[in-house]
DNA sequence: AACTGCATTGACCGATTCGGACAGAAGGAG
DNA sequence: CTCCTTCTGTCCGAATCGGTCAATGCAGTT
């Protein structure tokens, strides 16, 4: 990469960045054209590669770029404080999708970078990935009170259906092209809570505040 | 389409069916070459071309094929018999997931074909897609005992939880590459209704039998 | 053996697309 | 005007694709 990049505009820079989270969101890595790139960035494709010297290392820098902003996203220290199971869910699926309604081609963009295998560039992703993902979820329930739970329910068990219901909700109003789908999540949200803390709670802490 | 065709011996017809399947199921139209599909078919091109005059109708027999297919398993009349919501359910998910189990590259090809917009096919699609869709799920729960639920609970919306948390255990499960995922999803799938009915029904109706 | 008719092959073609190179325009600073 | 950096648009060789077609193989008939 070119280290003038650095000092460009920051709409320009940004200009350039999002064409990339875009095109190489929606098409697979060969397919999405520098051409297509640099028409969404409004640039020309020699100033693209007077920046980025190749097609492969200004992908990389996207995905490095992604990385860094995910990681700075996620590892705030609020959901420390939070000993609630389901609220503690609730915080961060609001900052997950918050994140997804800001950034759509980003997201785009890492959800294929994670699928794509055996392509030109995946050598130079797998070892990133693999780290990236581990990281995450281990800290993170660490000063939960797990005792509220029934004995014969496991926790995981209800934060994966929760995961699953909320990207379900998600996937199936963007296949119908509905509008405010993170708003209208949000809302849902806190039923599916509900459902579920009756069935996972013991009886004693169901009638806890909610709000 | 030459005729000839369905007069294959079958066993390879439905090869040069599946290499088109898994072919178009894992590329956009476009980008599935007929070189791949033939390839795949353990075929030359030049037959490929002969059985189906162009690329297209190729395609367009490969979805007429799987619609009938799709019709053809769904429409049993079982489902009429079955009263109780979850039961129900669990009957459909097995028949579902049965055939998702059976014919992989056919419900990727479909999946696809569902969400192909923009494409050159696309204009003698869409209208295809729109009814085989609508068709199925009117019918479906007529038979159904509602009065079972409790009164501050939707059943559609029971419905769609279940529905969604299949979904993403089994796509968890496939990205992850792990095996035997039907399986262990119909393994799951009575935990999952048992939660469910507990928040669903009446209390009278939670003792039933459900073997 | 020779002929016939059809299924099947694979080399080939023109069109398109792509990554990348490069000559030079544009434009500000002195 | 000159110099320098930024930026453009065109061009090229390579690859890919849908589709064609002359040639081949091969079963059946005479």
């Amino acid at each position: 990469m070119n280290e003038q990049f650095l000092e460009l505009p920051e709409e320009k820079r940004l200009r350039i960045l999002n064409a990339g989270f875009e095109v190489f969101g929606s098409n697979e890595y060969k397919r999405a054209s520098t051409d297509l790139i640099a028409a969404k960035a409004d640039i020309s494709k020699g100033l693209l590669f007077y920046y980025f010297h190749n097609k492969k290392s200004f992908y990389l820098y996207l995905f490095r770029y992604a990385e860094d902003l995910l990681k700075q996203s996620v590892l705030d220290r609020n959901f420390g404080e939070i000993h609630d199971f389901f609220e503690l869910c609730e915080y961060a699926a609001t900052r997950k999708y918050q994140m997804l309604a800001q950034n759509p081609h980003m997201m785009d963009f890492v959800a294929r970078a994670f699928f794509s295998q055996k392509e030109e560039v995946s050598e130079e992703m797998d070892n990133r990935v693999a780290n990236a993902v581990g990281e995450i979820f281990t800290a993170y329930f660490n000063e939960v009170d797990f005792s509220k739970f029934k004995n014969n329910v496991e926790p995981v068990e209800i934060l994966r259906m929760l995961t699953w219901i909320a990207d379900g909700f998600l996937h199936e109003r963007q296949r119908t092209g509905k509008q405010n789908n993170y708003e209208a999540l949000m809302e849902h949200y806190d039923k599916w809570i509900y459902l579920l803390k009756q069935v996972a709670y013991k009886e004693e802490y169901l009638n806890e505040s909610c709000n």
